[in-house]
RNA sequence: GGGCCCAUAGCUCAGCGGUAGAGCAGCGGCCUUUUAAGCCGUUGGCCGAAGGUUCGAAUCCUUCUGGGCUCACCA
């Protein structure tokens, strides 16, 4: 273990190199790091350098740190112009390029050895580039917040530039700030260099006048824009009226080898932007300013939660058994128990075994993982809210929802009227409500007649949903799942192929063919409206969704596509569900929980169905959940709200990727 | 996976058959209240990769790689 650095109060140059470098030739070690060829310290009109020789790294092998100083000079009175001429110790690194010098592979690696060289430089006068023992006194943005409030008037217009105006700090106070170099301005005997302190940006102030003689020389000089520094000093405004940092001891705390991109333009390639978020970050506050208030939003919503005795708990994310949504899952492999597991698409069965255990209000926020493409509005793995909340509705969750995300809008935005994506929103509540049929009529242009067909009569379902564009291939699937499929004998292909033939009666062909396989009994008679139903909302899907643009509760879902909820009293072909949408896209998904464990099987058996009629996206039979069930879930409702999507909304970001600090990429 | 588009210096971008350019950053010089500081000088490129076409390719064609948008799937 190392021994403990003294802290940065106590450190002080070594008085051997301090008097070594006033004095004349310092030589290194022959073991010491090679560094640059030379750092010459020289007088300013010391005119044209070594020469050629001098070049590139080729002489950089050299080992020899030379510090000449003309004798006598520091001596002369002229201190000031001694400190700036003679210790200032510079790089001779990358210029008057050489033959026998190795040549770098691009700028960047000269840039880095360059970068290197000055590390090495500030090592071989004791000063450690990578120091870990200084402490701030204050954040930059408690200064500014402690400090705003002294700010001068503004000089008139006509008052005279007064170059040499002594600086009055605004109260003496010593304080320490640590933060990146974002920028650096040298004006030869000072230089201006703001820091990012977390958010928040302050200038220091660094002149000749007023920081450490050692500092200024060793330091100052060899900044770069990236590097992570530290400063004491006072505050003060300059006369354009800029928060300042007058400095009297500057440390370099970390030096970064890599350039920062363009300090005006930062990293527009969206590519490296997700690759190397922390260069985006770095550089894009505004970028940074969407993290925060995702951060905020995800905070909002457990002090929301919390606030309503709902407790957060952790359920599996390695499920044995695709539970909870319909979609394709990520398959990995426990060694131990040579197993094969499912990383989640929803916790939403684990967390009702909760309910059903006594927890009677419960909440998770954390990933889902779905083997999918990938889009705007898609990530492999995204963040999903899901709650439960015993003894109540799905209406008493639309109102809980409005409640939270209009609150969420007033604490991260401000308010409730917000830009997304080119969007103009308000989501001043009351929300706007309809049913899933009444959008299809009023917003996807189908007729009063056709509506109530499309919800009753799978035979004018399937010609509606062909004409409004949906594949041939799931109205064909469709049908079949709730048909006795052995008995139409029509193998799938076929189906859909007569499916697509041009005329609705070549087409009346195949659908006749499989709704008259529909049993003639209750059943059947079910069967068909469900059918229906399922046909219905993907004439939703096709016609209406991307209409829902101010924020709108779509209810009255088919039963076919809620395996998971509770049929509706009003109509069991329907069930109590409803999804939010903003913008066209979905934020929410909640309903009233079907807790009837005999319908819940029959429930899962449909979705053998399905699969077996062709979809690949469907739940596995989960007998555990049925049988929690069967100890009994009290009525409940429960939602899910992707937060993604949500922070999309509330930060306005167009995709998911700009919400998410490291989106999923191909490998580089 | 399909369609369209993009890839040139560390960063931001020009160039679109005829010797690779600019701004920023870097390096050297000047500059003690600047803030996209300024002025002078200067280094830096297998023009994403591989094949073609051509006297000649960053530029035209093909394939590949990575990315964006979009469609499909989903939340």
């Amino acid at each position: 273990m190392a021994p403990r650095r003294p802290h940065v109060d106590d450190q002080r140059p070594a008085a051997g190199l301090g008097a070594g470098q006033r004095g004349g030739v310092v030589v290194l070690e022959p073991g010491d790091r090679p560094l640059l060829l030379a750092a010459l310290a020289r007088r300013r009109r010391r005119g044209r350098r070594s020469g050629p020789a001098a070049g590139r790294l080729g002489l950089v092998l050299g080992l020899v740190l030379l510090l000449a100083t003309e004798e006598g000079q520091a001596g002369r009175g002229d201190k000031r112009d001694a400190a700036h001429g003679d210790l200032v110790a510079r790089t001779r690194v990358g210029s008057a390029a050489m033959s026998d010098g190795p040549s770098f592979d691009s700028t960047l690696d000269r840039i880095m050895a360059e970068r290197r060289a000055k590390a090495d430089s500030l090592r071989a006068a004791g000063r450690d580039p990578y120091r870990n023992d200084f402490r701030p006194t204050h954040t930059v943005a408690a200064i500014r917040a402690r400090y705003e409030p002294t700010k001068p008037p503004p000089p008139a217009a006509d008052a005279p530039r007064d170059k040499g105006a002594p600086i009055t700090p605004v109260d003496g106070e010593a304080v320490r700030l640590a933060g990146r170099l974002v920028a650096k301005r040298g004006f030869g005997k000072t230089v201006f260099a703001p820091i990012r302190d977390g958010g928040a940006d302050l200038q220091l102030y660094l002149a000749i006048d007023h920081c450490d003689a050692d500092d200024f020389a060793q330091v100052v000089s060899e900044l770069d824009v990236g590097d992570i520094v530290g400063a004491e000093g006072a505050v003060f405004w300059t006369k354009r009226g800029e928060l300042s940092l007058l400095v009297t001891k500057v440390f370099l705390l970390t030096k970064a080898l890599r350039p920062l991109p363009d300090k005006w333009h930062g990293l527009t390639d969206v590519e490296a932007r997700y690759r190397q978020r922390y260069v985006d970050l770095a550089v894009s506050p505004e970028v940074r300013e969407v993290f925060v208030k995702r951060s905020k939003i995800v905070a909002g919503i457990r002090r929301f939660l919390d606030g309503r005795d709902f407790l957060e708990v952790e359920t599996p994310m390695m499920h044995p058994i695709i539970g909870g949504a319909a979609a394709r899952p990520f398959v990995t492999h426990h060694n131990a128990l040579d197993m094969r597991l499912y990383m989640r698409i929803a916790p939403e069965l684990y967390l009702k075994r909760l309910v059903v255990g006594g927890l009677p209000r419960v909440y998770e926020i954390n990933r889902n993982f779905r083997n999918e493409g990938l889009s705007r509005q898609h990530n492999p793995e995204f963040t999903m809210l899901e709650f439960y909340w015993a003894y109540a509705v799905h209406t008493d969750l639309m109102d809980l929802t409005e409640e939270m995300i209009t609150g969420l809008a007033e604490e991260v935005c401000g308010g409730t009227k917000l830009t997304w994506d080119g969007v103009d929103l308000d989501l001043a509540r009351p929300w706007r409500r309809i049913t899933i049929r009444d959008a299809v009529h009023q917003l996807g242009g189908l007729s009063a007649e056709d509506t109530a067909a499309l919800f009753s009569d799978p035979v004018r379902a399937a010609e509606l949903a062909l004409a409004h564009g949906v594949p041939a291939a799931d109205v064909a699937r469709v049908l079949l799942e709730r048909a006795d499929v052995n008995a139409t004998g029509l193998p799938l292909p076929e189906l859909v192929a007569t499916l697509k033939k041009p005329t609705p009666a070549e087409r009346r062909v195949a659908i006749d063919g499989i709704v008259a396989h529909y049993s003639d009994t209750d059943a059947g008679r079910f069967a068909r409206r469900v059918a229906a139903g399922h046909l219905g909302y993907l004439v939703f899907e096709a016609t209406a969704e991307a209409k829902l643009v101010q924020p709108t509760f779509l209810c009255e879902f088919p039963l076919a596509v809620s395996p998971l909820a509770r049929k509706s009293d009003r109509d069991p072909a329907f069930c109590d569900r409803f999804e939010l949408f903003v913008a066209g896209r979905e934020i929410a998904n909640g309903f009233s929980e079907l807790n009837d464990p005999d319908d819940q099987r029959a429930r899962f058996q449909a979705q053998l169905a399905a699969k077996a009629a062709g979809a690949d996206e469907t739940m596995d039979y989960d007998e555990d959940y049925c049988r929690a069930l069967e100890v009994g879930m009290p009525p409940t409702a429960g939602e899910g709200i992707g937060i993604d999507r949500l922070a999309m909304m509330l930060t306005g970001a167009a995709s998911i990727r700009d919400v998410i600090l490291f989106p999923l990429m191909r490998g580089e």
